[in-house]
DNA sequence: GCATAGACTTATGCATACAAAATGCGCTTA
DNA sequence: TAAGCGCATTTTGTATGCATAAGTCTATGC
């Protein structure tokens, strides 16, 4: 037999961090909402122990706000916030690509063009959802390719603060068809083991991507207000 | 009066936090001991729930590890770990010294170089300890000059990471020169606004560092090794 | 003599109980 | 009528208790 079988000993807490992070993440919990200890004990059916562990795990994250005595709130992320958070991405995409070109393995190089072709089928059936699926395994096999578990764990904890805004880019055509363009570039750049160009061009890549999400807050189409309904679904 | 007064509301596990954090990077807790949640409650005078909170917290600062049912160790970092961490904390410290080249303010860069000149003091009488509390002002501002609080978070908490090691560079005087070298350069590329300039000078600087890091970890000079005494004093 | 099984001890994980702070609401009063 | 005050309720912060898993030590069998 290959492998023992990973016991799963997940803690409580740990499990907990989970599913409230996917819940911040995909906007099940929205922006400003208050985290009502008692509440989320009911829905998530555990004590308060462990909700509680896990609600400082995620303000660590930056995913919550604490407020000493008044408890936790998702954060609203305002434009400097997002701005801020852009800058530190695009210099951790930029990072992953110098690395990944410098180390990436023939396989690995493979599979990313592999998904480079599945987001290009889903560019021509303007498959917005799968496009940003597959967009995100790219960055995300990049950065795995850069072989830096530290430089992967803040690039993920950035990206769910990213995520927790819930935009949706590449509604624009020349803005998406540009963005496929960017990766094309990437691939090329990968294939070339080209550090230097690769980083030029996933920092760029994101801060157009910071850009558009810019103009969509100022657009008024991330949700970012006092909301009507302050409590979650 | 100027501005009320802050009233001091820091919760109990945000003080823990605190102390426990301390406790890991000046090695007060070694690399590798364990934390005794019993022990450690009568240490700081608190109970074991805002002490658990703390434990968890420093999980994911990456301080200790966590083995689930067997409570927590402060992590002990081997060569792998070591080039991790200085990898992001080069880029990181590159990021902080490009921003602050284009954003630092005179009355910052003046700060910066007088604290420079001390730092010159403390080589020129070969006071080791003051020459490195000095330069890590002189990083920290730089970093500060970045103007971004989610840099300046993520880098702290790497530079704890590593300062976890409790390394000492700088023992041989021809490196310390040349580490004062580029303390020199950096100021002339902040002088200069030269972004590009200032994030090659202080890549080259972290991963200088890292190179001495490791000699001395091969040397045997950093306490990584299975401890005599892994309780802590 | 060594390995192993089992009881016993200890420490951790989670739940609950208690204390203190904040919030809400009705009443009073100017 | 609106602002302010005080009490009741809610919610958070901390401590403690209980159950279970890990660690330890001894005794027994091969």
């Amino acid at each position: 037999m290959a492998d023992v079988l990973e016991i799963e000993r997940r803690t409580l807490h740990d499990e907990v961090v989970s599913r409230l992070r996917a819940m911040l993440v995909d906007g099940r919990i929205a922006p400003g909402a208050k985290l009502n200890e008692r509440e989320l004990c009911e829905r998530l059916r555990v004590s308060r122990t462990p909700l509680r562990e896990a609600i400082k795990l995620l303000a660590a994250e930056g995913l919550v706000d604490l407020l000493p005595n008044r408890g936790a709130v998702a954060v609203r992320l305002d434009e400097n916030d997002v701005v801020h958070i852009f800058e530190v991405l695009a210099d951790l995409e930029g990072m992953s690509g110098e690395l990944a070109a410098r180390r990436i393995s023939d396989a690995e190089l493979g599979e990313i063009k592999a998904l480079h072709y599945d987001m290009l089928a889903c560019f021509a059936r303007r498959d917005l959802s799968g496009y940003y699926r597959i967009n995100a395994l790219i960055h995300a096999a990049i950065n795995n390719a850069a072989r830096n578990p530290l430089l992967t764990k803040i690039y993920r904890e950035c990206n769910a603060r990213a995520q927790s805004l819930r935009f949706r880019t590449n509604q624009n055509e020349a803005k998406w068809a540009l963005a496929v363009k960017e990766h094309e570039q990437m691939i090329l750049a990968l294939e070339a083991h080209d550090a230097a160009r690769l980083r030029a061009i996933m920092v760029e890549h994101l801060l157009r991507k910071r850009d558009t999400v810019l103009e969509l807050m100022r657009a008024g189409e991330i949700q970012t207000h006092p909301m009507a309904a302050p409590s979650f679904a």
